[in-house]
DNA sequence: ATGGGTGCAAAGTGTTTGCAAGTAT
DNA sequence: ATACTTGCAAACACTTTGCACCCAT
């Protein structure tokens, strides 16, 4: 991996995604970090998302028309209402075995799994009912 | 539901994805639809392929950089080969009970999940050892 | 005849990239 | 001094859409 340097957009970039607790988008980042600073491009939004992912800074979670971030490390799954879109983390434990299975029954060399919950939330559901 | 037709692009797609066992993308159907019927525009097959998803004849994988479709149409999981991009479905069971957990957990009313294994392949791995 | 479907091309989205200038090391 | 980064704008890849005509029902 190449040597990284300090920048203070790379640094405004994490520092945004750290705010959030509502996964963002890189859109949504960079118009949080222009209002820190008016000269960032989106082309560096995107290229510092990029960097943070691969050095493990920030997670990545792909959705159906954007992908999000999160500062949040550790493997989990998530929860989007098809309805308002909203996403959230779901309390329930990775299950390292099905990487092993899977690995088991495929002769993959399994790294790791996706799981993405699809349903609708209360707020969403309530407002179904009237 | 809106009332469809039977046309003979509608047709011809959904055979096309049926003719595939290997996840075909919006674009590769687009090409082999062409090989029939020369007239068949890309925007035709998009809007066919929207159809036939809702209709529950084919189903959507949301995959990075394309969707893909195929013909099985039971809730199953996918393994994706980072390095060469393959894709193929996987010998494990769907897990309901996840849903139910996911729903108790959450208070959303869970429609489904999707799971996506990354790994890499038997092929490409040997071709990374030598 | 009616209203869904089609082909075409243009417009959208979201993301990447080439380049010259800037800057962390 | 080196080579990683940046801002900018243009280019991309994939998908959707408006429109006038077509065709299944």
């Amino acid at each position: 991996m190449k040597q990284q340097r300090d920048t203070k957009q790379r640094r405004l970039v994490l520092d945004i995604v750290c705010a959030h607790s509502d996964h963002p988008s890189a859109d949504q980042i960079y118009l949080d970090v222009r209002m820190a600073d008016k000269k960032i491009s989106r082309g560096t939004v995107y290229r510092n998302l990029k960097v943070l992912v691969r050095q493990g800074q920030i997670l990545h979670v792909r959705l159906p028309t954007t992908d999000r971030y999160e500062s949040r490390t550790d493997m989990h799954y998530h929860l989007l209402c098809v309805d308002c879109g909203a996403i959230c983390d779901i309390p329930l434990l990775y299950n390292e075995k099905l990487d092993k299975q899977a690995s088991l029954k495929t002769g993959y060399i399994i790294k790791r799994h996706r799981t993405i919950f699809e349903g609708v939330c209360p707020s969403c559901s309530t407002m179904k009912e009237q």
